[in-house]
DNA sequence: CGCGTCATTGATGTGCATCAAGTGGTGTGG
DNA sequence: CCACACCACTTGATGCACATCAATGACGCG
C-alpha cells in the first residue's frame, strides 16, 4: 500500500484559505493544526479510499488530483466529480460510517488526514469551523445539483463546455491560467462524469476545434473563446 | 402569502425518529423543542422557498409531499429531488446563505421550521445533535451520487424502476404499503427528475404493465414484482 | 523498437426526443 | 346537472443525437 505520512501545520500553509474558516485567532489556528495531525502521499493510479472502507477521517487535498467514483454491483461505474488541491473529499461516508464511492489519485497526491471526531469535537468549540464545515457540505450538495442539471437536461456541447468552464474556473482560483490547461484524466473519465461515451467526448473536442472555441493538443487545452463557452453552456445563438 | 404558523414540540412528534437523533435525554429532548419553534402550512403549489431568497432556516417535513428543482438562466430546470415527510429540506442555502434551488409543495404540506442559527447553536452542545446535522448532509450527497449514477449510465426502464423502488421503500418505512402507492407528483416531473420526457415515462408506464409488473391507474400505482424491477435495475436478464 | 494505452475518426444502429392526435378525468359555470 | 374547457396522460409516426462497432493513429514507457 502506498502511503506516507508526514507531520505538518495549517498555520503556515498556503492553501489554507481554501480549506479553512478565515479570520481564526493565532490561538484557535494551533488547535487545528492538531486535527490535521498528519499527511498522506497517493501515487498516481492508487486510491484513497474505497467503497465499503470504514470512514474514520475528512481529506483535504494538498497537492494533486483525484476522482471519486460510484458503483452499482453489475459493473456499472460513473465518476462523481474531480477534486483538485484545497477541496475536501470524504464526505460521503459520514452517513453510514462507511465510504460509498472510490477515491482515485489522478497524479501523484498528498492529503491531509483530519480525523472526523476530531473534527466534531473541535468544531463544537471553534464556531467558525462548526459553520465551515457545514458550509462544505452545503457546497457539496449544490454542486451535485448542478451536475444533476447537466447529466438530466444538456447536450454533450453544453455538458462539455460547462465542464470545461468550471475546471478552468477551478484552476484560475487556485493561481492557473483562465485559457490553459492540462487534463489530468482520460477521455473516458470525462465521459463517466458527464455521462457520454469517449468517442462524443472526443468528437466534442474536434467540433470545438474546428469552430476555433479551443485548441486541443493530447490533453492540453487552450480555450480561445471563453464567450463562445458560455453560449454553448447558455444554449444561445453564435453570434458573430 | 399562504403562511400559517403552530406551535409545537419534537418530543412527542411520531416523526421524530425520522428527523431527530436517537438517545437525547429528556433534557436535550425539551431544549430541541425550543429550536423548532414553530411550523408553517404550505398548499399545494405554493412554494415553502425559492431560489434567491434569504437563507435562514431548515425544514422538517411534517406533512405533504415536496419537490426541489433547480433552474438555468435560459428557462431548463430540473427535479433534483422529491421530500416526503421526516425528511429536512434547505440544505442547500448553507453555503451562501441563500437558497439556490425552489422547494414546492405537491400536495397541501406542513413544516417544522429550524432556524439554522439555532441549530448551529444547540448542535455544539448536544453531541448527537452535531452528528446528526452532519450525517444527513452526507445522506443527501450519497443520494445525489446514486441519481448521478442513474442519470448518467441508466437507460430509460431502469432509472423508472429504481424510480419506483425508492419511493415505495421510503414510503414502506413509513408504514405505508410495499407495493402500493400514490404517485404525487406528474409524468413530466418524474421525467424532469429522471432526465426523461413525460411522454417516454408514459411509455416506460406502459411497458411494465405489459410486462405485468406493476398496474397503474391514472396515479395509483401496485407493484406486482418488485423482483422483476430490481432485475431491471441491476440490468439483468429477466429469468424464466 | 515494440507494445500498451489513449485518442481520433468513420460507418452504422438505436433509444429517446419531438411532433401530433386523441382520450379521460376534473373542475367550473350556466 | 350537464356542457365545456382544461389539464394530465396515452399512443403513434418520425427524426436525431449519441451509442456502438471498427479501424487507425499518436504517445510514452520498458
Amino acid at each position: 500500500m502506498t502511503q506516507q505520512t508526514i507531520k505538518v501545520a495549517c498555520s503556515n500553509c498556503n492553501l489554507r484559505e481554501l480549506c479553512m474558516p478565515v479570520g481564526l485567532s493565532d490561538d484557535q489556528l494551533k488547535r487545528i493544526d492538531d486535527v490535521v495531525a498528519i499527511r498522506r502521499k497517493i501515487k498516481r493510479g492508487s486510491t484513497l479510499f474505497r467503497n465499503g472502507e470504514a470512514f474514520t477521517s475528512l481529506f483535504a487535498i494538498r497537492t494533486g488530483f483525484f476522482k471519486t467514483c460510484v458503483a452499482t454491483e453489475d459493473g456499472r461505474d460513473q465518476v462523481t466529480g474531480f477534486q483538485m488541491a484545497g477541496e475536501i473529499i470524504g464526505l460521503d461516508g459520514i452517513v453510514n460510517d462507511h465510504h460509498t464511492c472510490d477515491a482515485v489519485a489522478l497524479e501523484d497526491a498528498e492529503v491531509c488526514v483530519m480525523p472526523f471526531d476530531r473534527i466534531e469535537e473541535l468544531s463544537r468549540e471553534v464556531n467558525a469551523l462548526q459553520n465551515h464545515v457545514h458550509k462544505i457540505m452545503s457546497r457539496e450538495i449544490v454542486r451535485e445539483h448542478s451536475v444533476m442539471l447537466l447529466l438530466g437536461s444538456m447536450r454533450a456541447e453544453e455538458r462539455l463546455a460547462a465542464f470545461l468552464l468550471n475546471l478552468v474556473q477551478r484552476l484560475h482560483a487556485r493561481g492557473f491560467s483562465q485559457s490553459e490547461l492540462v487534463l489530468r484524466m482520460t477521455r473516458e473519465e470525462i465521459g463517466s462524469y458527464l455521462g457520454l461515451k469517449l468517442e462524443t467526448v472526443s468528437r466534442t473536442f474536434s467540433k470545438f476545434v474546428e469552430d476555433g472555441i479551443v485548441e486541443v493538443k493530447q490533453r492540453h487545452v487552450r480555450i480561445i473563446s471563453p464567450d463562445a463557452l458560455k453560449r454553448i453552456v447558455n444554449n444561445q445563438q453564435a453570434c458573430h
